[in-house]
DNA sequence: TTTAAATAATAGTATTACTATCTTTTTTAT
DNA sequence: ATAAAAAAGATAGTAATACTATTATTTAAA
């Protein structure tokens, strides 16, 4: 019995919710290989349409606009990697061993576990590496705040703040700590691949290098 | 006597070099003001030549696009950055100092040291702070690396990775330290402007505390 | 002072980012 | 089973964006 997962993503970040439909699904399904061939700036709606033998009018109906359509598969990842680190931290009690589950997890790509996903997990990982900081990156960041469709970062971000202060109690910016990690893994991540120059990558620890160097940088600053 | 500061950006990133002529500087002021007013995606060229009284054609002619006048005015504080890091680590000794001296640098606004300077560094920073990562977190990242404009942002990288590793001779990931605390320099700030939750802000610490947490942060890798 | 280079003025094109309308199909409620 | 409602498809249209091209005028350099 294959459980399929979904999560809901706030409603505020959709017009009509693309998982009640086919169409919708298959929205965000070709979303997510378009906007990974294409880049966000050259994804389209009217490229998308013609991708998946629809009209421009119908994404519409699910979407206000290419941002908002980001924003929901930027969500879905967080909620999808917040139910990841419950269901592999649920047995764990060492903080350590947590928090270096927690890192393991960022740095590398997703695990299918626990039922069939519709969606790319190697694309949906590249996209949330390479376009997730855009969503919130923009002038109207504190309007759309408002609507509270940021919540799945927020509560993943804290959730780790508060592995990060389990680890030590005394450390004063749990919460920045945990929003550096995250976007530090995805930037080192980024500048490994493209612009190596930035990173120590060597062709040897190519895979773990985002792993290892957050790791460290962690426990030396939370003292081991 | 006053002297007047301009940096070569890489002649790849511009069609003609807006330093120049007025016109050229004009287009960057202009810019300047107006991508911090709108924000980047907001910002087309259009708008531009009505604000500053020219034609579109007119600008064109400097720039492909608008991602290239962006690469050129991120560039162009890059090399500014580093002037001033140079200025000001000149007499210093101790690589503790000259440490803190680059974490204040670039958790701070600009000083507007030794001579005069046509562009709002106020708007320039913020600029920096929202918008810099957008010049290489595009599709076509490989290809622009390939001309080299990219090389101010990895140089300022490699002198702070220089006196990161002047502090801790052993410390394995200087790059990636020098690569991360710039961009958690941003993000923090960011953060603590528009989504405070993702962060330890307070209202008293507002103004240091980016610089709080990333000297914090470096200083515990580094062994003190 | 001639020539070249830069700018201004204007026009035009394909694509993007939508909105509107009407018809057909599918779903749901009675 | 059927009527009403909702969703999807088909088509059209508009304003703005992201350019390119052409010619005339001004400015700067040889």
């Amino acid at each position: 019995m294959a459980i399929k997962i979904s999560f809901k993503v706030n409603e505020a970040v959709f017009l009509r919710d693309p998982e009640k439909s086919e169409l919708g699904r298959t929205i965000i399904k070709h979303s997510i290989d378009l906007i990974n061939n294409l880049g966000f700036e050259a994804f389209t709606f009217k490229k998308l349409a013609i991708d998946m033998g629809t009209t421009e009018a119908s994404i519409y109906r699910y979407f206000e606009n290419k941002h908002r359509l980001l924003l929901y598969i930027i969500s879905w990842y967080w909620k999808y990697m917040d139910f990841l680190l419950d269901f592999q931290l649920q047995n764990l009690t060492d903080p350590k061993i947590k928090l270096k589950t927690i890192i393991k997890l960022l740095t590398h790509e997703l695990p299918i576990s626990a039922g069939e996903l519709d969606y790319n997990i190697k694309f949906l990982n590249q996209i949330v590496i390479t376009e997730s900081s855009k969503v919130y990156l923009v002038k109207e960041v504190t309007e759309i705040n408002k609507s509270e469709v940021f919540k799945p970062y927020k509560e993943l971000c804290a959730k780790i703040a508060a592995v990060i202060s389990a680890n030590d109690k005394k450390y004063p910016y749990p919460k920045s700590l945990s929003s550096t990690i995250i976007e530090a893994s995805h930037h080192q991540q980024f500048f490994s691949q493209h612009l190596p120059r930035l990173t120590d990558v060597t062709p040897k620890n190519k895979n773990e290098f985002a792993c290892l160097f957050i790791e460290n940088l962690v426990f030396s600053v939370l003292g081991k």
